[in-house]
DNA sequence: GTCTATACTTGGATAGAC
DNA sequence: GTCTATCCAAGTATAGAC
């Protein structure tokens, strides 16, 4: 695209690639032991094996580089999630497919970056915006799948507030989990949403009989 | 209780409690408004009007003094909250008491300091033990409520996952309504919550019919 | 693009005067 | 108990050599 042609400045490029890769990397696993509190330029530059002068090069300043983590990780995520929802049409299923990716997500670290942003955004001035820009994706998705789970539920339920609760729900459980170290007690939760998510699958026949159900 | 009499240094106790409490408050507004990560002693010091080295005479380090912050906040609003679910045997009422709780807590900002301190134990050593202890009575007290309720409630759920799920609602949409700068979604989910416990309500003399309920 | 060196700021913590 | 002054460590960010 540029007129002194592809093959001009390939290995900078390449190198400068890797650099930026590695910086993120390194920002989403200080996040993730450290904290937005612990994120500092030389953590996070020790973390990536570089320099700590590079991350103000390839990304202007912290929070940047920050953003820059949140983002990856947001699309990394996005592409699981739609595989592992587009075939469920059981409140139970749904349960089950929430279960297996919140798990994966908790003992990957993945929430507990979202986690992080959103707390640490008080203490930097214009990050809660870009914060919030990068959740929303997340907050059509889940209502999206609300919707389509709750058009078949016995009850009616609005799908937005549902899917404000499952977001809310999923923070929480990450900050409750990292606290205590383990994640049994939102283990048991999923548990519990999955018998609930049976009955009112094997209600839905009776729900419609009395016409409680659909619109 | 001491030998040389209580009026031996009056105004020295009554005046170190007074910049205690000062520190406190100063530390709580700081949470509230700069998060975890901008709360520093300096800055802390600046709100309670006194000066930066008097945090480290009455407490020892900064961490000391936001525990001690959160601690304040969560006896204080303990009694808050007994009072407010004592008499709630439906459904119904619990959501509107919740309901109230909540917002009352959200503008005051009380979440906000348990969530900070949460998310920030990340970045000291030892501190997430404290914030747990800190935790804990909360837990029991979410758990005791939500036995109460579930006992009358038309479907067999656990008491210990209910009550994970609640603790884990409150923080999740604490970090949702700071996020967005307003509590439109929180209040829509218990607008919601609200409708669903009056069905389970109105389903209560149903499901003793069916012997779906109780044990 | 990457490194070293450095300027500058802020923060934690202590000593000593009052 | 409270203040001023100060030390030291850590942080952000930039300049300039390579």
């Amino acid at each position: 695209m540029s007129p002194q042609g592809p093959e001009q400045r390939p290995q900078s490029v390449q190198q400068g690639a890797a650099t930026r890769a590695a910086l993120i990397a390194g920002a989403i696993d200080t996040l993730r032991e450290a904290g937005f509190a612990g994120a500092s330029a030389r953590q996070i530059a020790r973390k990536a094996g570089c320099n700590q002068a590079l991350i103000f090069y390839h990304f202007g300043s912290v929070p940047d580089l920050l953003v820059a983590a949140l983002e990856e990780v947001s699309s990394r995520r996005m592409a699981a999630y739609q595989d592992l929802l587009e075939h469920t049409g059981t409140m139970a299923g749904l349960v089950d497919a929430a279960r297996a990716i919140f798990i994966e997500d908790l003992e990957a670290g993945h929430v507990t970056v979202l986690v992080e942003m959103i707390s640490g955004a008080h203490s930097v001035p214009g990050l809660g915006e870009r914060v919030q820009a990068c959740l929303d994706p997340w907050r059509e998705f889940a209502e999206t799948a609300m919707r389509d789970v709750l058009s078949t539920a016995p009850i009616q339920v609005s799908a937005a507030p549902a899917a404000h609760a499952v977001v809310a729900g999923i923070l929480g459980l990450e900050l409750l989990a990292h606290l205590d170290g383990d994640q049994a007690g939102a283990l048991a939760l999923f548990d519990q949403a999955r018998a609930v998510g049976d009955l009112l699958d094997r209600l839905r026949p009776l729900a419609a009989l009395l016409g409680t159900g659909g619109k």
